[in-house]
Order: C-alpha cells, then structure tokens, then sequence
DNA sequence: CGGGGATTTGACACATATCAAGAGCGGTGG
DNA sequence: CCACCGCTCTTGATATGTGTCAAATCCCCG
C-alpha cells in the first residue's frame, strides 16, 4: 500500500513518444493514480457495486494505464499472461489467428470492458488485441486482483461475475453465427452496439463504426461484400442511414422484429 | 465446517425413486460423501493441480450429487443459479434457445467437465442443459466454492483457470462457425471428441457419439442432412468409419489436413 | 415383432461467396 | 491548397455450398 501511495505522489509519465519501436516489450505506460472510484465508467467496469473500502482496495490495485496506437496490439497470442486491461478509451478488437492465415474477429471492445480473460487459463494469451483507433487502458495486474479479491468478496463476485457475462455473449455470438441469416446478424450486430453506446452515454440511435466492412464480417462469419449489399438494403428499407462508419438507426423496432420471428417463410 | 463434517457423518441418501414427477424443484439427490481426493476424474476436474489439505477444503464443499435420467436437464434457462456441476459420469449437452424457437447446442459436456457458469453473471441460468444418457454430477454450491477460494489461493486459481478455458473454447467455436466449411466443422468435431476420450482414458480412435445428427448439426452450424452427408463422405474417402452412432477414426492425420491448410483450392 | 424416430440419399432451391470493376474518401506530399 | 494514391466501400454478374423437401431404409425400444 505505501508502495502504491509512493508511486501516487511521485508519478511517472512516460514521454507519449514513437521513439522506440524496437522494443515492442516495454509498451508506453503511465505511472499515474487511476482512480476507479472517480472514474466515470465504474458502473460499468470492474467496480461495479463495489462501495467504499471495498473501491478503496481496487484504487490501490490499479495504478497504471498505457496507452495503443490505432492498430498497435495490445497483446498477441503466445504472449505471456499477466495482467488484465480494462479499456478507458477507445476501440479495440479481439481476433483469433488459424494456422492457415484465416483469422476471425471474435469480439469488439468498448471503454468499461475487460480485456485478457483468456490468458488465464494457459498462462499465454491465445488470441490477438489490436486498437481500432487511439486507445487506453487501466492495467490490472492479474496475481494482485486474485489476492484483493481473496479480501474482499464483493470484488471476487464482480469479477466472476464479469467473466460470467463474457461466456454467456459468446454463447450468443454462436447462436448468431450457427443459426441467423445475414440479415439477422446484421441486425442483431447494430442493436448490440447502440445498445452498449447507449449504456455509456452516447446517441442510441447514430454512432460511428470503429471498424472495416472486412472486420464486421470477419466477426458476422460473412464476407465484406455481403456486410456492404446489407447496409445497402437497410438503407433503401429506411430502417438505418449510412454513410461510410456513419450510422444512424432510424426503425429500432423493425430491426428487433427481424430478430424475434423470422423462420416463418 | 462442523455442519459439512455432520453431513458427512450422517450421510442422508434420498431413495432413487421416480415417485414426485412433479417436483421439478425437488430433484433427485444423493447425499453422499464425495471424496474428490480420490475421484478417478480430478486430474481433469476442479481438483486438477490441487495437493493435500487444498484437497481436503474441496472435499468438504462438494458432498451431494445428482443424477439426471437420459433427456432430463440439470438446469434450464431462467432457474435461479445457485450451484456448479461437475459431470461425475455420463454426457450433456448444453442448449440456447432463441424467441422464435430456433435453438442451438452451444456446447457438449462430458466427465470431469464443469458445467453452470453460465449463471454466475446475472444469478440465473442462461441456457438449458440436458442428459444425453443416464447421468450424473457433483454439486458445487457457488457460495461455499466461493468462500473456499477466498482460503485457498490455489483453488482460485484453478477454477478461475477453468473459466478462462472456457472462453477460450468459445473463441475456438466461434472460429468454427465463422470460417470453417462444413467438412472442417465435422472434422475439427471428430478430433475434438477424440481427444477428450483420450484425455479420459478411451480410444481416441473408437468411441459412441451421444448426440443424434440433428444435434451434431446444430452445434456446427449445419443441418442434421449435411452432417450425415459429410459422414458418408468421409467413409468412402476411408477417413473414418461409421456406422450409426458408432464411429472409428481410420485416419487421423488426414483429418487434421482438413483444418491446417484447406482454402488454397 | 411392430412402430416410430433417426438416418441416409436424391433432386432442386437459394443464400451467400467469389470475381470483377468502378466510385468514394482520407491522408500525404508537393 | 490541391492533386494524387491507396484503401475502403459499393455494386453487378456468376458460382457454389449448404439448405430444403421428399422418400426410403434402418434400427432401437417397447
């Protein structure tokens, strides 16, 4: 703790330099008191319900942020594991790497979310984290959050609770993947993310997308092309306005309706 | 802990009747003490890594098990989430059901597994879990587990370990449903197999499929038509053979082929 | 031994992929 | 500030893998 409160009255920020890009392992960090308990996306994040002394203890667990450059990874696959990353700001996305070159996105991340639960298991992560535009994250390293968690049960419960949410969305992303139509998981896409847009104060209905055409069907399992003709048909439907990452959803309801029944042709 | 010891000294085993059909609430449970220290399972299970007195706290925290009948559920969607199962003998399948009715087999589950994290998120379950056969699991109560990993660092880690696998198994899913052809799905699935058979002391050439087609079609995506047609074709191509339920990998090597470098076509 | 679900197989339909070309937009350098 | 270049996006024509529908067979369970 003195150590913690050492580091909290002599910070040490790195010069946000593109000095050296040699060494990839020593990332641009910021010695800085983050401060949960005063940040804005504590209801989302990690300190969700978390009170007082209990928010006190993660303050001390969470003292330094570094910084990723629109597509710089935050962490590769074979990377060792050792320590969590909640997003402050910024976008990032999670992709999966197969032997053959053929990648998948498996998630997008947006601020509030934690990153690097797949590293746990193996001690390496296993899969790769690249920053859609210029980024941060609170780093949480992870041997410390086990043993604040072993104090405080709240923070225990929240982080299972955490990475329970996270198998219950891939289980709805197989459900996406393994049973909807294109349209369906276009559909099904938009409404998640203003969804999350709206949980974190922004416009539910016009948003900028982060990301390519390329990695929405990465993560939709379709091809570009066919992200592309669906915008173009949703468009001419009148149910969203594009223009390029612009989109601004103007038939909420008709795209929930593509979700609840469809089958019945 | 001198509640648990009473129950392990006066062990109360519930007749295994099928007298109440009705109480689906009151599920049939044998309270029994069971000793994980010499479970043939634990080197793949909750114990795994575990030594002595670590060992001894698991053992007093999961002492009553469940059998669930072939085409029963352990659990369905919407049920108050109190407990984790571990699969002690015999196979489930784990099911998400969608508004229209459209439902997916997001996951098989075979001894030593852990299954219900699902509900740890939002205290209920998300998903449906059903016997494939005449089944049963150790009950873990979440609360108990809980509080022994605040005294355990290791089983902590451990379970912590298992959730994170999780997710990294999901990615793998995901990856299958949003990239792979039909004969890579089926492939990857028959490897799959193969490999936890192994891992529990089968063949890993010959094994039972527990599920039908239709299931098998369901968790990759595809339709019980195409999955029996791809069984075909491989059983002329002498990768395998297959006979109902019956399977036996002739050609490993070849199946793994499928999924390294396909696509240069 | 009978019945019904599970499986196999065929013919055909259709959704999405593939291939290809052009347009739009943003960043960079003169 | 404008012009160029490259990447992203759009759109069309066509190909193809898998779904759909249907019927026959198999086999397990009662």
């Amino acid at each position: 703790m003195s150590a913690v409160a050492l580091r909290a009255v002599t910070p040490i920020r790195t010069i946000p330099m593109k000095a050296q890009p040699i060494q990839a392992t020593t990332p641009e960090v910021t010695k800085v008191r983050t401060q949960c308990s005063s940040c804005g996306l504590r209801e989302l994040c990690l300190p969700c319900g978390l009170s007082g002394a209990e928010l006190d203890r993660l303050d001390e667990l969470v003292y330094t942020r570094r910084r990723v450059k629109k597509g710089e990874s935050l962490y590769q696959a074979g990377d060792a594991f050792k320590s969590l990353y909640a997003v402050r700001s910024g976008f990032f996305k999670s992709c999966v790497l197969l032997e053959d070159g053929r990648d998948q996105v498996t998630a997008f991340h947006m601020p509030g979310e934690l990153i690097g639960m797949d590293g746990i298991g193996s001690d390496r992560h296993n899969n790769n984290v690249v920053a859609l535009e210029d980024s941060e994250v609170c780093i949480i390293v992870f041997s410390s959050l086990e043993r604040a968690s072993m104090e405080v049960p709240a923070l225990q419960r929240q982080f299972h609770k955490v990475m329970s949410r996270e198998l219950v969305r891939d289980q709805g992303v197989m459900m996406l993947l393994g049973t909807m139509r294109a349209e369906e998981r276009l559909a099904s896409f938009l409404l998640n993310l203003s969804q999350r847009f709206v949980a974190r104060g922004y416009s539910q209905t016009e948003f900028n997308l982060r990301m390519t055409r390329e990695e929405i069907g990465s993560y939709l399992g379709l091809k570009l092309e066919t992200v592309s003709r669906i915008f173009s048909r949703f468009h001419e439907e009148g149910l969203i306005a594009v223009q390029q990452k612009n989109v601004r959803i103007l038939d909420v309801a008709a795209l929930k309706r593509m979700l609840g029944r469809q089958i019945d042709h």
